[in-house]
DNA sequence: TCGCCCCTTCGGAAATTGTGATGGCGTGGG
DNA sequence: CCCACGCCATCACAATTTCCGAAGGGGCGA
């Protein structure tokens, strides 16, 4: 049994003719005999008196209608469901930070995502960039904030903005740093960051650059961590320009370095996974960022 | 989208592997694989995650899981609420009688009727052997006992047994009645009935074989209309054997009549008709009738 | 890196469904 | 009384759909 039997036995019970019921249901009349029939095999009951005037319900058939009724509304009410559905997001999506939320105007792409999908539960795990890259690759996290270059074929990534870096100094230390030479400041205990984060990278390229190492104290791979360290006095560390200021326990020395890229980065074989797509439409607006040709298209 | 859409969506979402769902709805994978690619197209969601281990449900499938559920079952519904009217007898039966309930056996056919059809109802038409007959051609009866041959090729007749005839004489015309020669009879009043009643031909053939034409008096189509007038003293009438028994007002002749059958007919096209051979089974039952080779055929 | 498991896709076979023509049957009008 | 009409059942054949086995790609664990 199926549902278009049900279909045109309803049709039938309906209009009382098979020619009618046919027309109706845009099929031959053959066709609806053949159903009523199969049908009243499978059921192993009579549906329809065939009279010369039409078919006629049996009292069997009419108890039966309400209940055939009922079963091609559930199986409406699925499609109905579903088109509700259809381009609503549900379920979750899990977001890696690796900064503050502040930087990362969290607020507004939570404030997006909240309006345009309100039945999307939308997490926001920190994290750094060293988690957050692994993370996204095993689908722990659907995309990630991550600092630096990524070369990863695997990744789509998102370019959001240049992070501009310093070397921050804790005020305790202020009285030993009387030069911004590299070389001299090498000498100073410095935080490290670990391997995996940018602020790795470009700590190397500045004293790679001028032949020199620093003196290793401490590996923090938590931005807040670092920045906690730095003030406390552990030692020199690289940070984002401006966490400093206005700041009494720490101060931003003038040396030049290389910015960073704060990029956002997803599995590239999601791209189109409606998910992604709805989160990279937020991030979007929120960072002023045209989508790829791809989502342009579909924006239409 | 059809039944088997849903059947294999719950049965995917129940296996979690489309090769076990497969196995289960005795199938093949790619049948399976069919189905909810195609159910996913006409609903416009996706169902399931591919995932390398099998497939899992998304969020959206998940909601709609629970409302395939239920169309599936009202549609199962459908089917064993059919199952259980299978043999069962419902609607109404109109039976015509054309004399009365005691000597027809109708409580035993009642009782017979209720205790196997419980919701079918049956319903005892007073009539004649005149009215029946029409009425069963045309619908308005489904089966009627009549009496005397019956020679319409559209009709099923089953014998029931022979009624004996008599001729009834009211008491208040004993003195009257010194002779049972049929030639002195004639010369008396007599209640007629009309010419489709078979007392009638009962009557002409008494009478024809003595060369005789009897009083008409009135005519009574009705065989209690017949009993009450010739108690009243109308006149003579035919009437059944054994009707005057111990009767003060009505007395029988000792005069030989042939005697006419009792039979149940119905039309010939429905002999197959559930209704029908099931009243035909339990007024076997009651009047100790073997059924016709067809049904006893069935009945095994 | 190999083997395994799982899903998707593909071409052709098989089953099901649909179509138009035809016939029986009963009804109502001429 | 006969014929024409409307309705449904049946039939042979065509169209569509469904199904199957084989092959392919991708991820995972050994």
């Amino acid at each position: 049994m199926e549902l278009y039997h049900l279909r045109t036995f309803v049709a039938v019970a309906e209009e009382k003719h098979l020619t009618r019921a046919a027309e109706r249901l845009f099929t031959s009349q053959p066709a609806i005999s053949a159903h009523i029939k199969a049908l009243e095999e499978t059921l192993g009951v009579t549906l329809f008196d065939r009279t010369p005037k039409g078919m006629r319900l049996t009292p069997v058939g009419e108890e039966l209608l309400p209940r055939a009724r009922q079963a091609l509304a559930a199986a409406s009410a699925v499609m109905q469901h579903a088109k509700g559905l259809q381009d609503e997001l549900i379920g979750s999506v899990r977001i890696g930070l690796n900064t503050d939320a502040r930087f990362l105007r969290l607020t507004a792409l939570q404030a997006g995502l909240a309006e345009h999908y309100p039945r999307l539960e939308v997490a926001m795990l920190t994290g750094s960039t060293g988690t957050n890259l692994p993370a996204v690759r095993v689908g722990k996290l659907d995309a990630a904030f991550v600092t630096g270059e990524i070369d990863d074929p695997s990744m789509s990534v998102c370019f959001l903005c240049d992070e501009p870096l310093v070397i921050g100094a804790p005020a305790s230390l202020r009285d030993q740093i009387t030069s911004t030479e590299v070389a001299d400041l090498a000498r100073l205990p410095w935080v490290y960051t670990s391997p995996d984060c940018s602020h790795f990278a470009a700590m190397r390229a500045l004293f790679d650059a001028h032949c020199c190492e620093p003196t290793r104290m401490l590996i923090a791979n938590q931005e807040d961590a670092l920045v906690e360290m730095i003030r406390a006095g552990v030692g020199l560390g690289i940070v984002r320009a401006g966490v400093f200021a206005a700041d009494a326990q720490a101060y931003e020395l003038p040396v030049a370095l290389p910015s960073v890229p704060l990029q956002f980065v997803y599995l590239r074989k999601r791209e189109n996974d409606p998910l992604i797509r709805a989160v990279m439409h937020q991030l979007g607006a929120v960072w002023g960022i045209e989508p790829p040709e791809a989502m342009a298209r579909e924006a239409g």
